[in-house]
DNA sequence: GCAAAAGTGTTGGGCCTACACCCATGC
DNA sequence: GCATGGGTGTAGGCCCAACACTTTTGC
């Protein structure tokens, strides 16, 4: 008997700006069936490109954001996680700066595409619910062992960006002092010549970036980064 | 246009052998294309199966093992990497207690099955070959944060064979006295009143058993376990 | 008795944690 | 000048790595 499986991709994209935490990127569904349901951008993989392209074109189509950090997740496969017929989606894990994206050019599928804060998430489409949850576990495992702020945080950031970042995903307080010295032995990170600019009250902090060059080197040869 | 895209699953199914090393599970093709050459065992998903379902029926089909441990390695969906059609095949990560299959029941698709050493792999068909190296990567990393033994080992072993086991698979000499100290402190292995049988020389040792309940436990709220 | 493998403790050093006060800026 | 957030150093304790000799067995 023929095979009647569908194969698609789906994004699961994070952002993190400084006041309003990390949020994932949603679309609203246009179309039946769970029209107007919020849900995870993506959509079936064509003949002829690989899925990493599939993703970055299904992303680009219903909200115009473009990744440059995306790995694998999972494939998410049980025969009756949509209803209409078998589809098995691979999911993939984005990161990117949220500063870039204000707001959407959302088109195709979707009808609108937006932020949503991961602790505030609306009533999800499908199994998405479970596959972002999936990803957040992924997301949190991961600034164990990888600085992730690389690719969430701005190009020049004040060190309290990372450690406010490193704060929520974790959950719970860090100690300044001995979180900026471990970070700063890792020697990934450059302080510049320049201070930040001023947000309300408080002394302005000196602008850092990361060294991607070293950043790269110290990712592949692996880290342990324990807090 | 009409997507022409079919779904495949894998399995990479690792044992372990205290003087044969690390190995795994090959079967050679029956049919074309690449008649003959040895391959990962896998097949085609049915339309009302699950994936794991699936991996479990292929390698009962092929090579006659059943697994208990099996973990979603990754998907792997290139365009050419099948030159009949485009093929995406969700790959599985398995380890089994090699002792419990010295000889196999080849059947379907599969001429022979059969053990090869980690460092002894005959030519592959297809992508084979990566994806193999991207399931020793895992397990590799994986030692490090679970203690693999458990589904490698017989149920009973002296405490040499988790010794070698982790020798051979960081590839360097390990401490015994720290490396015991370790283990032990994780309150996952017993101690029986039984001594190893001889094979060779040498004093025999006192043989173990992993907790399996203990052992669950530790798996689940997270361990790290560095060397 | 000799070769092979198992069993067993201690110490020094490095790393990690805990901890509190002053400084620069905006209002 | 006060409120807000940024910047900075040290000391004690714990854990980890390094290290070698004795015991039991087969031959």
């Amino acid at each position: 008997m023929e095979q009647q499986i569908k194969l698609a991709v789906d994004a699961i994209v994070f952002g993190y700006h400084q006041t309003e935490g990390v949020s994932v990127l949603l679309i609203r569904r246009k179309y039946a069936p769970l029209k107007g349901y919020w849900a995870i951008p993506g959509g079936f993989v064509t003949n002829e490109e690989s899925l990493e392209q599939a993703v970055q074109r299904e992303l680009q189509e219903e909200t115009g954001v473009k990744i440059n950090y995306l790995e694998q997740l999972y494939t998410f496969g049980a025969p009756k996680r949509d209803p209409r017929q078998r589809i098995v989606s691979v999911a993939y894990f984005g990161l990117v700066k949220t500063s870039a994206y204000k707001t959407f050019q959302a088109a195709t599928d979707a009808d609108d595409a937006q932020w949503f804060n991961i602790d505030e998430l609306p009533k999800l489409a499908f199994d998405h619910k479970d596959i972002i949850e999936v990803a957040i576990e992924r997301l949190r495992s991961k600034i164990h062992y990888q600085p992730i702020g690389f690719e969430l945080l701005d190009r020049k950031f004040p060190f309290s960006d990372l450690e406010k970042l490193y704060t929520t995903l974790l959950g719970r307080p860090i100690d300044r002092r001995n979180f900026k010295k471990k970070v700063m032995s890792l020697g990934i990170l450059e302080e510049l010549d320049e201070k930040a600019k001023q947000s309300g009250a408080g002394r302005p902090g000196s602008l850092f970036k990361f060294n991607k060059k070293t950043y790269n080197q110290l990712v592949k040869k692996g880290l342990h980064f324990e807090l």
